[in-house]
DNA sequence: TTTAGGCATTCAGAATGAGTCTT
DNA sequence: AAGACTCATTCTGAATGCCT
């Protein structure tokens, strides 16, 4: 029977059994159960090691592999229980000088990397099915195996919204009743559930389990909506049997709330992971999607208002959101299925993962093909190393300006010199700049890993161009393709972050040596061919006077140093102040980029990213620095005549730690704290909106949250100076007008003639 | 349960220094 | 004349969010 594994768990019955949940093609759900006997592996005295097996009546046998490339002799021991990590642990205790591997790997995923399968893909399954309970059919499972590759069946899915507020500051779940839940499922039914509390949420209990939806995706689950539904179902007395087979939502691994049976996805733990986003809101993220569906924002000090005397607009708000949920949830199906299959996490904890778990789960699975052990996860101090090079960027503005970037230059180095932790020896025949030596051969983990990866990345966009676009095909081939990008591109990372299994700043500093090494020769390259470098920063360089020489350098690269670099733009216009990573240009499309600059930073008022901006624009397309000088004083006169929608000086700081670690005292934490000691629920990753009020002090004693502001308490001399003068300024100078000029007013003044 | 390092920028608060007053 | 005090300036570290 071809089945496609949805979810999995773990379950202890005399020994571990895992649950396979999976869905057929025609939409019927099965319960898969599989015995399963997990091993882990001890290297070192073996012999006495054998004795010690025995005489606590272990299975094992002996067995040669790999830790870091070097051959080894180990035991692999088979325990028949699902707490391996602890009884391994105690084990050790009892045989000093033996080490352990692969028994801090949880049931379920070595189960995986055991039997070479992947969540998210069709298996096939041979069993006997032994029953049927509660609407699942449930199989004994006897053989499982790989199928062939094929899109996934049709899944039912549900988009959850809850309407919770306080009377004065956050929900709290002790206190604060849930008003409304909004279901939206994908076969259009739509459910709106208001009134007595225990009411609602028996409803929607039994709506989950009549419905049975495969899929319940929301934004904010994991954070907040699942804990408290399940606090106020647990102070009704109510039993929250939304999971399959009448289980309840529980914490899982990863920050991830977990419920049998069923994806629970969590696209705010996606919009976090887009650096294109500042604001991680639904509204951003729909935004970013490019979806189109009416989202009208009530913001949360609001809700309890617009409950009492608006109720109308408080339904249609959540509605607006559960469908956008929805249509959101449909846009990036294929990339999540994809990431799951291509990392083997299953889909409903793969978005919850950092970059680093998800690379890390992707290259365990290829561990067993070298026989490579997997190291335990031990910790290591962070010792930082150098990292790519910046050239400082020649001031001012620059005519037609070739930005050449490497394409994948660190992957495409990892595989060039066989950089990894495999690989590394003292007379490896690749010497890094930084000194590190890498044989040339064998091929090692990583670039192996990261061969396969580019492989396939390529080989998937060779069928996307044949197939047609906007197709379904064509949607699942390109969600596959970027979720390969994504791990591609991390693995250089996650060699240099201490918490790595595999972790090896060796590969880390010799990658990025080599990095320095051809950017700092393509630069030099560039300039023998008569070219000018305006600025470079790790893979790319800016060049003038390219014309005609540009293909010889590409050749160059391609030649001599053995990687590709493309042509990624051309700016008709660009200017640079004296910082590195922060420039504006415009393209021959004539379009205004700006990169780095307070436009682009989510920490200035709207005010300042405003008028920085339209400075910006004005000199890049006029090219007259009187023009952005006229600009930007437009907009300190609307300050100064206060015309400026209070909305446009709202600051935005990211809380990051817990208020009481700070050391020192700032506008945000202070307002932070204030609003605290309100009733508010500030965490960290929260983001803090204050606005600067007029009169005397420090800063943070003068900022105040901006929706307590009104417009006769604004320190407006604040924002001309230095928000709209800051960021225009650094403009301005850079084609030579001092920021004074921009506080004096256009006209001349008596004042002028007299000074 | 945090992929890496490089960088600019702001503000608070400490350190420094010049100038003035007091003893 | 030496020390105490005030006020302005300079320097340093903490913090944030960007770039590749």
């Amino acid at each position: 029977m071809r089945l496609w594994l949805l979810d999995l768990a773990s379950e202890q019955a005399g020994g571990p059994v895992i649950a396979l949940w999976m869905k057929a093609g025609d939409g019927v759900t099965w319960l898969a159960k599989v015995r399963y006997t997990p091993s882990f592996y001890l290297v070192g005295d073996l012999d006495r090691a054998a004795g010690l097996l025995e005489a606590e009546n272990l299975r094992f046998e002996r067995c040669s592999r790999r830790i870091r490339g070097k051959p080894v002799e180990a035991l692999r021991v088979y325990v028949d229980r699902e707490d391996l990590e602890d009884y391994v642990e105690k084990l050790l205790r009892k045989m000093p000088g033996l080490e352990a591997c692969e028994h801090d790997i949880r049931v379920t995923v070595k189960y995986l990397i055991d039997l070479g399968l992947r969540p998210c893909s069709w298996l096939e399954v041979d069993g006997v099915e032994v029953g049927v309970e509660d609407g699942v059919r449930v199989l004994e499972c006897r053989e499982i195996r790989e199928s062939s590759e094929a899109p996934p069946p049709a899944l039912r899915a549900v988009a959850l919204d809850l309407v919770v507020f306080g009377e004065k500051g956050s929900p709290r779940a002790e206190r604060d009743p849930i008003r409304l839940i909004t279901l939206h499922f994908d076969d259009g039914r739509r459910v709106q559930l208001e009134g007595d509390e225990a009411e609602i949420i028996k409803s929607f209990i039994s709506i989950m389990r009549e419905h049975d939806p495969d899929i319940v995706v929301g934004f904010g689950l994991n954070r907040f909506q699942w804990s408290y539904l399940g606090e106020r179902a647990k102070r009704l007395g109510i039993r929250l049997a939304v999971g399959r087979l009448g289980a309840e939502p529980r914490m899982s691994v990863h920050g991830h709330v977990s419920i049998r049976g069923r994806l629970n996805i969590d696209l705010e733990d996606m919009a976090r992971d887009i650096p294109e986003l500042t604001v991680e809101t639904l509204e951003e993220f729909v935004k970013y999607l490019g979806i189109d569906v009416r989202l009208d924002t009530i913001e949360e000090y609001e809700l309890g208002d617009f409950w009492e005397h608006d109720r109308m607009k408080v339904r249609e708000y959540s509605a607006q959101r559960a469908e956008a949920i929805l249509k959101a949830f449909n846009a990036v199906r294929e990339f999540i299925l994809s990431l799951s299959e291509l990392t083997g996490m299953p889909a409903d904890y793969v978005l919850t993962a950092s970059a680093g778990f998800r690379v890390e789960s992707y290259l365990m699975r290829l561990a067993p093909r070298t026989g490579e052990l997997i190291p335990r996860r031990t910790e290591i101090a962070h010792i930082s190393y150098p990292g790519g090079l910046v050239k400082e960027p020649i001031r001012g503005i620059h005519e037609d300006v070739a930005v050449l970037d490497f394409r994948s230059m660190y992957p495409s180095l990892i595989i060039k010199y066989n950089i990894s932790f495999d690989t590394l020896s003292d007379d490896g025949e690749n010497i890094a700049p930084s000194g590190h030596r890498f044989r040339a051969r064998p091929e090692g983990f990583l670039p192996s890993a990261l061969k396969t990866l580019l492989e396939e990345r390529r080989r998937i966009q060779e069928k996307l161009r044949a197939a047609a676009s906007g197709s379904v095909e064509a949607k699942i081939l390109d969600a596959r393709q970027r979720a390969v990008k994504i791990i591609a591109n991390a693995i250089y990372g996650y060699t240099g972050w201490s918490g790595a299994r595999w972790y090896s700043r060796e590969v880390a500093e010799a990658t990025t040596a080599w990095g320095r090494e051809v950017i700092a020769s393509t630069i030099r390259k560039a300039e023998e061919l008569g070219m000018k470098v305006i600025y470079s920063d790790t893979d790319s360089v800016f060049l003038k006077n390219y014309h005609g020489k540009l293909e010889k350098l590409i050749e160059w690269i391609e030649m001599e140093l053995g990687l590709e670099a493309k042509l990624e733009k051309v700016f008709k216009r660009i200017i640079f102040t004296e910082a590195k990573k922060r420039y504006a240009g415009m393209t021959i499309g004539g379009e205004i980029e700006v990169v780095g600059l307070e436009a682009v930073r989510g920490d200035w008022s709207g005010i300042a990213r405003e008028a920085q901006y339209e400075t910006v624009k004005a000199l890049l397309e006029t090219g007259d620095p009187a023009q952005a000088l006229k600009r930007a004083r437009e907009y300190v006169q609307a300050l100064r005549g206060r015309q400026v929608d209070l909305k446009k000086l709202i600051i935005w700081k990211q809380i990051t730690r817990p208020l009481s670690e700070y050391s020192a005292t700032q506008p945000h934490v202070v307002v932070a704290k204030q609003l605290m000691s309100e009733g508010w629920r500030i965490q960290p990753g929260d983001k803090v909106g204050f606005i600067i009020t007029a009169g005397s002090g420090p800063l943070y004693s003068r900022a105040k949250p901006y929706f307590k502001v009104s417009k006769d308490e604004v320190d407006w001399e604040y924002y001309v100076e230095k928000q709209v003068a800051a960021a225009c300024g650094r403009i301005l100078e850079a084609v030579g007008i001092k920021v004074e000029k921009i506080l004096e007013s256009g006209e001349r003044t008596l004042i002028d003639f007299f000074s």
